[in-house]
DNA sequence: AACTTCTCTGTATACGTTCTCAGAAACTCA
DNA sequence: TGAGTTTCTGAGAACGTATACAGAGAAGTT
């Protein structure tokens, strides 16, 4: 299957190889008929230019641009897909995504292999490690852009959302609710995003002059199955929760599931979910625009593609508190 | 932002760039102390072999497939990519996902493009349109598989889903239920997994001695809108269905929030969906391993880069028939 | 008519890597 | 000690493309 050359389009059409490639590349000064020749052979080869080796003549981009997301099986990643590829289509570059299945390891090799293959540029969600070294030392060969989590000290762009102020009023919510005994229900608990959404929920609480019960916190809920045994320990004895906040929508269906087995539960989460708006209880979502993440953090790397050398962006986009679900 | 080369790291070593080439690669016949002079001095430069242009040289391949899908954004692609993604790994390649947005043109731009960076193979999911030429032209230049969709007369292997048995399953159990009125949603009829389940519900119809009302097919729903919308038509007066069957996770979510403002509804959908399981009534779901998908695709994707030139190999893979959601 | 400018095309080189070839040094075995 | 083998390294040619340079013919200008 080996395909043809600039130099076989060139034999067939009787010219030599750089003309070839100037009517590739649309250039002036080409005899209509040496064009109509090229252009015929091209057709009758069925010639596709290696973009490989015009990559590699200096000065010549890829035109690629990587998104490196945990699982793209999650609408929120999935979300952050689409608006990437809105802005690097725009820019007529091609999107790659990757996934690194929360994994250091793998996300390492990906990172390694992109700049590789010599992308033009890398929008990552770190995983939860916090190899700071290998993003310090990638940000300095490439452009690189962070989404949702910044590892410290990494002197590059990024875009996040107000995780912090998000948990907080989501809480609150539930306090005003007249909910008392409000559990946690977190993540990994080294993913920064986790971090500051308990803060914001401790925020919460404390401004209410609520106590926190450390009973109240779970951690480590890394699929629905983990946050449904979880979420049903802590519904029951000896804990009594009378409400949850769920930190991301993995952990709020898994919530949903084990709340079906009680009655009166107050539940709110991080992140939109689906159909959650038909279930026969209220659910008070902190919801934000995924796809304009996706957008915006494309929309810096391209700035720093395109040459800018401006001071370090840190974008914080906001979320808002939204009520689903309908009254029995 | 120039990245080192060998020829950078051969000079900081004092060694010739085969050297290096020979170090990167691990091959034999290279003393010690030499070796360890130039992994010094790939440390310190922080040196990444160019792999576009290791590609350049002939009988190297890219390591490299590329997943082309519709949407990231539904359940259904994200499966394949985590199944092809597996597979991929496992045979040490890199796997691009691009997305066609159901656009024609879109697929035509991306394919080239992948063919034309020389990626080792395809796996494709068609969008609606009958380009069949295209699909033809590249599936000689460079191994595809087809996934979900078969472009017809078009010799390349292909995986999809017992779309026909799983919709007249689905049907025949509205049906044993005892709804007589069962309206057909589908989406995009040049697609032709919606032909073929279509079909299966019009079988099913068939063979209970049911006539097919034309008053109870609605096409043309690509958003779950549209399809809330044509269920909240087709639930109500002049054709007042007493039943629906989806003919996909899209429209089926269209259509339980159209089924929520009525009373007695029966529904049945093709792919599983999410939550369904916790809303206050009986739905009917046809689902199946959508992550298997992916992988058998990639399977026989690999098995073809591998140099297989069997007869070409078009499997089907089972649905289930499942119960979903509770009594109120 | 001589000169300049414009149009068109070919030759040759470089991009960063791998790999063949060949040669030098060290080792083995008679 | 001499011939053969093994170990190590470098020079140089590709891979497919883009482009600087050069050159030739045509057209325009003085």
């Amino acid at each position: 299957m080996r395909q043809p050359t600039m130099r076989d389009v060139a034999k067939a059409a009787g010219v030599s190889p750089a003309t070839v490639s100037r009517v590739v590349n649309d250039e002036r000064y080409i005899r209509p008929e040496t064009r109509a020749a090229v252009e015929r052979a091209i057709a009758e080869l069925g010639f596709h230019r290696n973009e490989i080796a015009r990559t590699l003549r200096p000065g010549q981009a890829a035109n690629t641009v990587a998104l490196v997301i945990e699982d793209p099986g999650n609408p929120f990643w999935s979300a952050i897909i689409r608006g990437a590829e809105q802005i690097a289509r725009r820019h007529r570059h091609m999107l790659v995504v990757g996934s690194t299945g929360q994994d250091y390891d793998q996300e390492r090799d990906l990172l390694r292999d992109l700049v590789r293959r010599r992308v033009d540029g890398l929008l990552v969600v770190p995983t939860a490690h916090d190899h700071v070294d290998l993003h310090h030392e990638l940000a300095g060969r490439v452009p690189m852009v962070f989404i949702d989590r910044v590892p410290p000290g990494v002197p590059a762009d990024s875009v996040v959302l107000d995780s912090f102020g998000g948990a907080q009023r989501a809480a609150a919510h539930l306090i005003s609710a007249g909910y008392r005994r409000i559990a946690y229900l977190g993540g990994d608990p080294a993913v920064h995003t986790g971090a500051a959404r308990q803060a914001g929920y401790r925020q919460a609480l404390a401004d209410a002059g609520l106590p926190c019960d450390p009973a109240l916190i779970s951690l480590g809920n890394h699929t629905v199955e983990d946050a449904a045994r979880s979420a049903a320990a802590l519904l029951t004895a000896p804990v009594n929760a009378d409400a949850v906040f769920a930190d991301n929508n993995r952990i709020c269906v898994g919530v949903l599931h084990a709340a079906a087995a009680h009655g009166e539960v107050g539940i709110a989460g991080f992140d939109d979910v689906e159909l959650v708006d038909l279930l026969p209880r209220p659910v008070a979502l902190i919801t934000y625009d995924a796809v304009e993440l996706g957008r915006q953090a494309a929309t810096l790397l391209f700035d720093r593609i395109g040459g800018s050398t401006a001071d370090v962006r840190r974008l914080v986009l906001p979320t808002t508190l939204v009520h689903r679900g309908r009254r029995s």
